[in-house]
This record gives structure tokens, C-alpha cells and sequence, in this order.
DNA sequence: AAATATGAATTACATGTGTAATCGACAGGG
DNA sequence: CCCTGTCGATTACACATGTAATTCATATTT
């Protein structure tokens, strides 16, 4: 699967929240705060349909873009990857490394502690 | 913290694991299968010098590079900007992930519960 | 029908990254 | 004292990415 830049992935997460869409339609989603025009969003659009992670069809003089990868593959394989390069594969190295750094609520605790269980049986 | 390259991540390995070290024992250290030249490995220092996560003294005529940051506060903020894009900043969501990927051995998972179990007195 | 708006496609351009080659200074071996 | 190897520094070059503007075709409005 391809590799997906960080603002490309901007683009995506608002076609899988919502499909399929025009790109008018994407960028009037896209958050406020990247400051895109619509030029910008197409571009990426376009970069997306090239890498074959979205796919489009037409209506009328427009496409309708909807991903062609589901978002859980791609999230579970950008972790993976991140937990093989900055912790050796080992998951419960990135989980002390989050506890130490205070980065687990005892809400989190609790909720992963139930996951865990429920894994077992 | 400025952001460091995947390449350039591999170069930091080497110098985390041991430093300081000269260009060439840097090169001679870093993983065979990057098949990376002497040249290459000087690029990567230089733009890392360059973002000030290296340091270097003068030894003689040569360089003797250091970290100037410590591994284990890259790897958390590396960790947690994914954690924020992909999973809403919710660790329990990407613990929930990798448990349905069964990235979670019988072993990782004791681990996990164990560091928990401690977290929480 | 002419003017305008709108869509995708093409082109643009700076910066980052992977991957070096080359240059100019100098140290050490003959 | 000169040659050669070795340093870091500078330059190179293609591809990725962020961020558009421009172009060309066509729909829509007056």
C-alpha cells in the first residue's frame, strides 16, 4: 500500500468519514485550520487517485471521490511500522514508554486493562 | 523539536546506541541494507547538525558527533503525533487496533497488564 | 449566443529527502 | 617536500510534498 503524505491524509480522513464526495465537497470539509483552496485539495486529490488509495467516478462534469483503502488497514499499518522502527516491534515498549510519560489517564488504564481481559477468554 | 527523516532517523540510532563517533564509524555502524556510501552518511549528519539534534567537537581534523537529543523524548513525541492523527489522541483506541490485529501475544499482553497493574499504586 | 462560472488537467515552484560526487584543505608516508 | 588519502563543505540531481495558478473544456446565466 502506498504512503500516504500527512496532508494527503488530511484529505482522506474526510473521505472516510463521508463517501463519496466532490472535491468541492472535500475541501469545504477539510479543517479550517490548513488554510487550503480548493486548488490545493485537488492536487491532493489527485496525488491520491494516482497512488490508488481513492477511486472516483463520474457524475455529470464531475467525480465522485471515495477511498479505495479502508482506514483501518492504513492506520494498522502506519503503527505497525511505527512501533517496528521506534521500538523494536515490541508493543509493551511503547506502552511503558507512554506511562512514562504520563500519558495514560486512569480512565485509559481502565479501558485497556478491559480490553486486555476480554482478549483472554 | 525539529522533525527527523526516516534516513536520518537511522543515523540517530547508531549515535544513540554509542557516541560520539567519527562520520566513518558512524557509516560503519549503520544497518547493511540502506547500502549507504560514506558520502550519504555525511549528508545525513550534516543536515542533522543542521536541525541541532546532533552536536559536534573537533577531534583533530575530523568530528565527533553526539546526540543533542535524548531518544526516549523524539520517540514520544513521534509516538504521540500519531497517536493524536490516528486515534484521537485515545490510547485505549490504539491498543483496541492492534488487539484486533492480533498484534497482541499472550506475552504482550501480561506484560502490558503487569506495567498497568503497576502504574496504578 | 456571449459572458461567466466551474470542473478537471496541466504546470509551477519552493522545500525536504535519498543518494551521492566533487572540491579544497591538510596530515602522514616516503 | 611532494603525493595520496581523508576530512568536512559544497554542489548535484531526482522524486516527494505543500501549496497553488493557469488552462481548456463545458455548463449556466443573462
Amino acid at each position: 500500500m502506498e504512503r500516504i503524505a500527512e496532508g494527503e491524509y488530511a484529505v482522506m480522513e474526510v473521505l472516510w468519514d463521508e463517501a463519496p464526495l466532490t472535491a468541492a465537497d472535500v475541501a469545504a470539509r477539510v479543517p479550517e485550520d490548513r488554510g487550503w483552496s480548493l486548488a490545493t485539495v485537488k492536487t491532493m486529490l489527485s496525488r491520491l487517485l494516482a497512488k490508488g488509495v481513492l477511486t472516483h467516478e463520474e457524475e455529470g462534469r464531475r467525480y465522485l471521490y471515495r477511498p479505495a483503502i479502508r482506514r483501518e488497514d492504513y492506520v494498522a499499518e502506519e503503527s505497525g511500522r511505527l512501533i517496528d522502527r521506534m521500538f523494536g516491534g515490541r508493543v509493551p515498549a511503547l506502552v511503558a514508554q507512554l506511562a512514562a510519560r504520563d500519558k495514560l489517564s486512569p480512565a485509559d488504564i481502565a479501558e485497556i486493562e478491559k480490553l486486555l481481559k476480554a482478549l483472554k477468554s
